[in-house]
DNA sequence: CATGAATGAGGATTCATTCAT
DNA sequence: AATGAATGAATCCTCATTCAT
């Protein structure tokens, strides 16, 4: 499958002909990304159903069967920008450090982690935001599938949370679905000019769904605050309008 | 390719002042509103742009034409949609006696009112749901308008809340699109059938939302909780799993 | 058929219901009438295939089916506006006093008249400009056989006239066919609030096309002139710009 | 109702490149005017609203989709007849020596010209009969200018044929009305088939605009006709029926 | 007489996809 | 590895015409 990293350096063709089928290969590799990177891009922007192979072939200035060359129809240029985004997710996310601390800190991080790849990558705002309804029944269930995965590893951190005592008890699928709703929402309104980092985006994310919008009810005797970075945080994003 | 219709033919009888024996009856309104209702179903099941006119006309039992008696396109309709929802919403709005207490308590009473009426209105869901890009320009303004008045209350709200000390200070526009993400994501999910009543959704969003997931961390000293009930809310939808 | 003349006195239907026969007739002719004078209107203006029944329906401010009442279908509407216009253009070519002088003198008077007709009356008009290949094949055979008239008694008139030396031999045909194109033409460009009346387009059209463009070779030893008049008309016109 | 396709199935053979073998070949220009010379034909015959894009396809023995592979819309097609139309017009118009002699002279060969564009091309005749009322407003405009162009022309010879004398005094406004409307109007009544040649029709036109019907009042003393060349034209054309 | 409601047949246009080279 | 040309199937929409009342 297409490498997810760009490889887009200059490829010489001509140079160690027995070289040639590497090459080709890379060069093939390299070409599918850019197709996949452009019609993520397209998708996101006009939506699936708007986004005509013709338009696609005309912002890569290729011929469309060129595209047909590289895919074999137009569901499986989407599928494959899932599957980008989709392991784009699962990667911020194991390289996330959820796998220490307690419930709501591997929430808190899952969160984090998720909302930056949904606002750092095209595949990953893809994952997000386009309606897998487009699919067939069969790349359907795949792709949900994959999506399950995500969802319920937030909800398994909720509910270790709530065994551990971190998190208050509630009801751990509706929290993870309205954690999951506000994060993959960002990318309808998230334009990359803003006034926001992403990281920004996803520290004041991970705090409001982790701890509420209340104000601590008793700081008074109490300044145990769990992290007083958080707060931090709050005070800096907020800052900025 | 998905086929656009599936034979869910199974109908709610509501919907379809044709089947009676009062057909080519001086109706008009009534025969609005069941394409409006039949066309919401469908577009959120299918998507604007995969429901075809004749879809929309197979489901009611009428022909194209007859629909465009009704409507002068297919844009109308959905536009008829989103009025329909916002309205809809606005009415919840108004009638969740939003106009009194702290920020913090005007939030809560909002998001509630929101999640009801995107669960129980499949206008109300059109409105989270359908991609306004699909309308035309200028009506595509007014639409955005409409919902935009719905975003700047909450973002009033939380306004409000920091200012009288019921909010946490943070970025109000960040929080309101927390917010309104996890509320609109709903109709990516909610099925009818469910297990949840709307009722239980809205409480229990208003309590994730407005508090956050992690537990109180100093609840010893002071039980002086702004709402006990909420508590016990999170424990009744706790319980259906 | 249709009365011509427009009889659109207010009726009283409800005095003397004896009589209640004849008011309907007359005032079925009326509204006929009516239908009639506006269809010619939309037609001149937006050509027959581009104006709808409804059109029509929408400017009369009554419905499509009241349109059936009085018309089986849109091309008996055409077709009465042929008739119509067809037998306006007879009539006054009538009373043209087309009968005495010689052939140049009748071709004169005809030009003459025909042009009135196209520059006065809509149905006129529709007689010059509409395509006939809307018409079924039947109903076109008939009406090009109407037009096919006027266009002989011209053609008769300028043989007449090759007879008797008013006319300078020609192809006759090619003659009536360069007088009716020019005259049936008017409609393209005329304008009733343009500057020119009715009565001095067609004396200048009768001027030029009889006596063309070029000055009178030899006016220095013959003022015989059949007419003194005309060259005051050609003067009278070319002061109107 | 009249169908639109006659069976008119006998074919100018140039017309269609997609017979050939070389289907699928690299000729676009020589494909796209072939579709443009038959859309003009058909235009012509059958009016172009009643022209359908399949019927210009069946009548080019290709599908629907692959017109519009050479034309953007049925209006470029039409827009493009135009545009052939009034480039064959000015060229004949530039070569025929308009440019010398009186007014009157370059009146006669300007009618000539035209007339022979009108008779001898389908494009040309397109211009003079076509309804630009079809076109879009930006593209009518744009039409409507050159024609323009064409009608001012005839108009600047006519007044400059008025202050050198050779031409009566007249409106030269509805002079050059008349004189298009006869041209103009040929496309009505001329068939390629029919017993006069484009050559003989242009001369007889030009006779009969500029000389008018009447015989020259008084060829007794001055038989300084201004061409010799013309009574005889006017004979030779008399012969033929 | 007149109307509100409905329909069948078509019309322009777009799109994903394929063929022959 | 890539292209110019072409297509079948659909989509939105319009129109003349007709019911049933």
């Amino acid at each position: 499958m297409a490498k997810t990293t760009e490889s887009n350096e200059a490829e010489n063709p001509s140079r160690e002909p027995w070289k040639g089928f590497l090459v080709r290969q890379r060069n093939l590799d390299a070409k599918r990304d850019a197709v996949l990177q452009t019609a993520a891009h397209l998708f996101l922007e006009n939506g699936y159903r708007r986004t005509s192979m013709s338009d696609l072939g005309r912002r890569l200035k290729i011929t469309k069967p060129a595209l047909y060359y590289y895919f074999h129809n137009k569901e499986e240029i989407l599928v494959e920008c899932y599957r980008l985004g989709i392991m784009a997710i699962e990667g911020l996310l194991d390289k996330a450090a959820v796998s220490h601390g307690n419930g709501l800190n591997k929430v808190r991080a899952y969160v984090e982690a998720y909302t930056k790849a949904v606002v750092r990558f095209d595949f990953g705002r893809c994952v997000a935001m386009l309606d897998d309804a487009e699919l067939s029944p069969r790349t359907r269930r795949e792709v949900r599938d994959l999506k399950r995965k995500i969802d319920m590893a937030i909800r398994g951190y909720v509910e270790e949370g709530i065994r551990d005592g971190s998190v208050a008890p509630c009801n751990a699928k509706l929290a993870s679905f309205a954690l999951a709703g506000a994060v993959n929402w960002i990318g309808t309104w998230y334009r990359p000019d803003g006034e926001l980092t992403p990281e920004e985006i996803a520290e004041e994310f991970a705090n409001l769904l982790t701890q509420g919008l209340r104000k601590d009810p008793a700081p008074t005797t109490l300044p145990a605050n769990d992290s007083g970075a958080k707060t931090t945080g709050r005070a800096r994003a907020a800052k900025r309008r």
